[in-house]
DNA sequence: ATAGGGTTAG
């Protein structure tokens, strides 16, 4: 006979569990309190400590908490524990498990497996140790949730052995312990011995299947992935999703493209897969056409990771519009405060020039993380507006937020168009010096860039020859572009000769220098070059832009012909030529040239 | 009430 809760107490607890947002559940508080439920009842109680938890309300849940009169009970305090592992507070986890060994409350087989989780985050080896010690003492090792989560402790710590020891002295070994035995021997880089257990497992289930699947994948694996995937049994929708990305972060397009087409059901996971595939080939036209089949084909709706991607691309073509209506979409989906969205917006915003739009952007942001930080001070960097970044840099100091490497890109780039040397150099030395991050060859090619733009060649070359990395094709480049700028033939042709030895077969820097040496009537130079360009056979590779009108992305080429609008484009180019003169331009040969 | 599987930004 199973005993019925009385009715007010069941729907009170369906009412809380109903919940969307805190407002409601306060207003279920004081129903609770008038009509006398409250705290008569745990499972009332410990119900809203969790809703009350989930809701991010913490401080408030610990208050309703504190105030509990008799709290001798283990299911509050276990839904304590739980709301905040929620809220990633594992110390609080781990207190709150210390006050109640200390107050002598009696853990259950509940308590354990959140305050281990909880340990593994937060705690070192030899304190988790501790807890697992209890756990034996307690009696609750023989539980199975506490031996699964004890395996993925000890193999989250780089312990496989200590998991492995668990796994064998379990008294009960169901499916789910075995899939995380084999996970602990996949995150630790042993392939063999995790497809051994797979073997050898009594029961595989769909998790099983698809953790094997994508722990090949993970290593690199395609083709036992995909023999293990054609031969599993009762293949879900996850599974061919996590074959899909594994195809996508293989760099095969193809393999993803076709498979996707093979499915014959597909959610948003799938769609993010295709596109995710296209963004990370840098294949954006691509990116958007499957958006807007996604949009125009299916009821699946595109998420915060869709978006993101989309973003990406509409930032990288310039497809402002549809950026736009991006913005637009995700402010009336609920993806407002998505940080991941937002930085999307900043970057695109940033990258298409509308400075503006990306400060309210970031500036409308509740949560802000490094990316955020990074992507605006960058986007104001690039976009002219140094001194807006400098001072979002100190900003970002200010408000004790981390910085990283890429931060450090952004404002060298920002003293760089400031002409700022001093700082730029005061800026890049306080990297190892307050910040304890190594310069990374970016980093230098920034240095060059600041010396080199400022028409501080002798310093720049200088500079990199102090550098305790190689130069790269990035810093003699931007070396040439610098030169070029100020006029120095003997640094752009330091630069090229580099550049050649570099990259040999790029017919480019043949022709660069080709036209410094017929500028510079270096004839001898230039002959000896012409038999040079022929040996290496090869030819330049075209350099391609687009932009978006108003029947899509159009590619064009340097002197394409390909539109059909071709001569109403080139009469337009002439005419803004014109302007460009009256105003006082007057195009260089060399720099045409080199484009 | 508790444990295992897939994507996203500079």
């Amino acid at each position: 006979m199973t005993l019925q809760l009385p009715q007010a107490l069941q729907l009170v607890i369906l009412v809380i569990q109903s919940c969307k947002a805190f407002k409601q559940l306060q207003q279920i508080q004081t129903q609770i309190i008038t009509n006398g439920l409250d705290h008569q009842n745990h499972l009332a109680t410990s119900h809203f400590l969790s809703k009350c938890s989930e809701l991010k309300q913490v401080i408030y849940t610990c208050k309703v908490f504190d105030q509990i009169p008799n709290r001798r009970i283990t299911s509050l305090w276990n839904a304590m524990s739980k709301g905040y592992l929620q809220n990633d507070l594992n110390n609080e986890v781990v207190l709150l498990f210390r006050k109640m060994m200390r107050e002598n409350v009696k853990p259950n087989c509940y308590t354990l497996p959140v305050v281990l989780k909880a340990c593994g985050k937060f705690l070192a080896l030899r304190e988790c140790e501790g807890v697992h010690c209890v756990a034996v003492k307690s009696g609750f090792i023989s539980n199975t949730y506490t031996g699964t989560t004890l395996i993925e402790l000890y193999s989250g710590k780089g312990r496989v052995e200590c998991a492995f020891r668990v796994f064998t002295e379990m008294v009960l070994r169901n499916v789910i312990a075995w899939t995380a035995m084999i996970q602990a021997y996949v995150a630790n880089g042993d392939m063999v011995l995790a497809r051994r257990l797979f073997n050898l497992a009594p029961e595989r289930d769909v998790v099983m299947w698809n953790r094997m699947v994508s722990a090949y994948i993970e290593c690199g694996d395609m083709m036992e992935a995909k023999r293990l995937f054609d031969v599993m049994p009762g293949k879900d929708l996850m599974s061919w999703n996590t074959l899909l990305h594994g195809y996508a972060n293989n760099g095969d397009l193809e393999g993803c493209e076709r498979l996707f087409e093979q499915m014959q059901e597909r959610n948003v996971f799938s769609w993010n897969g295709l596109i995710g595939a296209y963004s990370q080939n840098e294949r954006y036209i691509e990116v958007l056409d499957a958006f807007k089949r996604m949009l125009r084909d299916t009821d699946v709706q595109p998420n915060d990771a869709t978006l993101v991607n989309v973003l990406t691309a509409c930032a990288r073509l310039g497809a402002l519009d549809l950026g736009k209506w991006v913005h637009v979409y995700a402010e009336s989906n609920g993806y407002k405060q998505n940080v991941y969205v937002c930085n999307g917006l900043i970057d695109l915003y940033a990258k298409c020039g509308v400075v503006e739009s990306a400060v309210h952007v970031f500036r409308s942001m509740d949560n802000k993380d490094l990316i955020s930080w990074n992507t605006i001070i960058n986007g104001l960097a690039v976009h002219g507006h140094g001194a807006d970044a400098l001072s979002l840099f100190n900003e970002m100091k200010n408000n004790g937020e981390k910085l990283d490497g890429i931060t450090f890109i952004g404002i060298l780039c920002a003293c760089s168009h400031m002409g700022l040397v001093d700082d730029g150099l005061s800026y890049f030395h306080s990297m190892t010096n307050e910040y304890s991050i190594e310069p990374r060859i970016e980093h230098y090619g920034c240095m060059v860039d600041l010396l080199a733009r400022a028409g501080l060649l002798e310093q720049a070359v200088e500079f990199i020859k102090k550098m305790p990395i190689a130069a790269d094709c990035v810093i003699w480049t931007s070396l040439l572009a610098a030169s070029r700028i100020h006029k120095k033939i003997k640094f752009a042709e330091l630069s090229l000769q580099k550049l050649i030895e570099l990259d040999p077969k790029n017919p480019a820097n043949y022709v660069m220098l080709s036209n410094i040496y017929g500028e510079a009537r270096k004839w001898e130079d230039l002959a000896r070059l012409k038999v040079a360009i022929r040996d290496t056979g090869s030819k330049k590779q075209p350099g391609c832009s687009s932009i978006a009108t108003d029947d899509g992305i159009v590619e064009f080429y340097s002197f394409d012909e390909r539109h059909s609008k071709t001569e109403e484009i080139y009469s337009a180019l002439k005419g803004l030529m014109k302007l460009l003169r009256l105003s006082g331009y007057v195009p260089d040969l060399m720099e045409l040239n080199t484009q």
